[in-house]
RNA sequence: GCGGCGGUCGUCUAGCCUGGUCUAGGACGCCGGCCUUCCAAGCCGGAGAUCCCGGGUUCAAAUCCCGGCCGCCGCACCA
């Protein structure tokens, strides 16, 4: 019994969407090629994220680009180099594997946390911890690194590199030069669409889970005492998300609740207002690839399950069959973990500015001296003693007036009198002050969206395949069909895919019957086909078939990219007065 | 990483148990020709297989045995 996931697969690899990579070397677990369709399926995905989160906010988003490989010191900083790795035990006895950590923490009721291989080897040894299952002896601890490891230049030993996991560091290390570009206003979105690698232990369920896979992310940048997040009243006053907390998780709850998104943040189901905000396009954009809304929800992780940066976690969830439960998105408040932790390993100046409302009084002791007085005492010695007063800094200074004996300071050489030299308290009104920003980012997977977007189009009626894809995510967008493969149909047919190609990915429909053209156009998704027929000789007008209604209208070839244009935009081309002919029954 | 099952033209599969008749058969798809006036018609011809890889047993291996790779299922893992 295949399941629809299988068939999806079958057909995703028939068709040219996508196989795994080194086939003919006997294959890889973890990475999958694309073919045509898949790569013009997937760039049209990333499209249309991109207008969904960069092009609707491009006043205060805006996206960059940057390197794969990552210099171990970045991810050191990220605390990836310490959490990416799993210390893992295995039973000599059943050949089960553990996470050493977590058995040392669950037998010793210890935090096992910062500890090495080592440490916690000598932990198990020492306390005769064993196999929790069938009680066996347990062999050494390894280190499991999730990141792919790799060297930059030939001085390999010293330049330890990583393949980055995430493309977010790429976002936090350039967000002082990017907030300088948006002229220090937050807030400020950071978007990056890249390729991220992970070594897995063991992948599976083929494009799924992958050890190289195109990650579109946001770092969401804004001043956690003043979120500016209007738009989350005027874009989400009344949508609805499907909802299902970690507290209602923890009483043992799995089915989500739909609630109205800004409620949602008022009542702290979300923490963060923007965080809020991007959950609600996110569910936008996954409705926009076809996913109805009951068969999507955000599941808030539960603290032990949350990545080590976050302070709230939502994934996004797509129902789909087999697998079930299909995490496309990460919604990570991330506070000010990643900025912070890069202000302190690099000492760069990471922060952002904040104007206050009123002025913060700061009192403060100076030290002050009459110039006049020092020229008047001393005459043409007074430059010295300037040059020297200066060479001391104010702090040192007052020490050495509070903590001098007797009414005399000798500076540069010359003694001067104590009192010349006043200490005095003054207030200053400061009107900015630093603040490393808060983060909030969505992130998502394309490969995963990729296989989402297939199997809520496939659809299978009376033995043929449809793909009811949306029109925006079609990979080819028109089929060019003669009605009989006879000239002169051809000869038109040929004029019409030219014009046509320079506007659209288009495909030429050759051999067997119209119908079979039509199949095999659907089987696809293209959304119209073209067809020429007899009438089309004499008249110059072609027809023009819709892939789901199975409609056509009659149009001049001179109208055809205009209804064409209009078609793919969703207007209702059955309405622009063109002859339409109802489907015929087979 | 462990255990179970599996891997044959592009795809799905027959053959494997019971080794030789397999220079590996079929279907779909593909290519060429004929036919075809609107929703996968038909006919003729053709190309297409490292039988996952390596080793072993045997006169003889797609078939039996061992190891590896890959896939699926379960366990573990999944920042």
């Amino acid at each position: 019994m295949s399941s629809k996931y299988d068939k999806i697969m079958d057909f995703a690899v028939r068709k040219g969407f996508l196989w795994q990579s080194y086939e003919i070397y006997g294959g890889q677990a973890g990475f999958y090629d694309l073919g045509p369709l898949g790569v013009m399926l997937k760039n049209n995905i990333v499209e249309l994220w991109r207008e969904y989160f960069v092009k609707q906010h491009q006043d205060f988003v805006v996206e960059i680009e940057t390197p794969i490989i990552t210099p171990a010191m970045v991810l050191r900083a990220s605390g990836h180099e310490e959490n990416f790795t799993d210390y893992a035990v295995e039973c000599l006895q059943c050949h089960r594997i553990f996470r050493a950590d977590h058995l040392v923490e669950e037998k010793l009721g210890i935090s096992a946390e910062g500890l090495g291989a080592e440490e916690l080897d000598k932990l198990i040894r020492e306390n005769n911890i064993r196999c929790p299952v069938c009680g066996g002896a347990l062999g050494n601890v390894h280190k499991f690194l999730l990141l792919f490891q790799t060297h930059i230049g030939p001085y390999s030993p010293n330049n330890l590199a990583y393949l980055r996991p995430e493309a977010a560091q790429g976002m936090f290390i350039n967000f002082k030069r990017v907030y300088e570009l948006m002229r220090r206003r937050l807030p400020i979105g950071i978007a990056q669409i890249g390729r991220v690698a992970r070594n897995e232990i063991s992948p599976r369920q083929g494009p799924i889970r992958l050890r190289e896979f195109t990650i579109m992310e946001i770092e969401f940048f804004y001043d956690d005492t003043d979120p500016r997040c209007d738009l989350l009243y005027e874009n989400c006053a009344n949508e609805k998300i499907n909802i299902l907390t970690a507290e209602q998780r923890s009483r043992g709850e799995d089915r989500y609740v739909s609630v109205n998104v800004v409620e949602a943040y008022n009542e702290k189901m979300i923490v963060s207002p923007w965080l809020a905000y991007w959950m609600c396009i996110a569910k936008k954009f996954i409705n926009a690839l076809g996913v109805p809304n009951e068969k999507t929800y955000f599941e808030e992780k539960l603290p032990s399950e949350r990545a080590h940066y976050s302070k709230q976690t939502f994934d996004q969830i797509v129902f789909v069959e087999k697998l079930g439960k299909l995490e496309v998105s990460g919604h990570a408040y991330r506070h000010v973990y990643d900025l912070e932790r890069h202000i302190a390993f690099s000492k760069a100046d990471l922060y952002a500015i904040r104007q206050l409302k009123s002025p913060k009084i700061i009192k403060k002791r100076v030290i002050k001296y009459d110039k006049n007085a020092i020229v008047s005492m001393f005459g043409a010695k007074a430059s010295t003693i300037f040059r020297a007063l200066a060479t001391i800094n104010s702090e040192d200074l007052m020490k050495i007036v509070e903590e001098a004996k007797g009414d005399y300071i000798n500076i540069g050489g010359v003694d001067i009198p104590k009192n010349v030299l006043r200490i005095e308290t003054v207030e200053e009104s400061v009107w900015t002050e630093k603040f490393i920003p808060h983060v909030a980012e969505p992130s998502f997977g394309a490969e995963r969206l990729m296989y989402v977007v297939l199997e809520y189009a496939y659809n299978e009626e009376d033995g043929r395949t449809v793909l009811r894809i949306p029109k925006r995510l079609a990979p080819i967008k028109v089929g060019i069909a003669t009605l009989v493969d006879k000239e002169p149909l051809e000869k038109i047919a040929q004029e019409i895919f030219n014009m046509l190609k320079k506007f659209y990915y288009v495909q030429y429909l050759e051999g067997g019957s119209i119908g079979k053209k039509y199949a095999q156009a659907d089987e696809i998704g293209i959304p119209y086909v073209v067809t020429v027929d007899y009438d089309s000789i004499e008249k110059r007008d072609v027809t023009i078939r819709d892939r789901d209604t199975r409609k056509q209208i009659r149009v001049p070839i001179n109208d055809v990219v205009k209804v064409i244009d209009m078609g793919l935009k969703d207007i209702d081309i059955f309405g622009l007065g063109y002859p339409v002919i109802e489907p015929q029954s087979d």
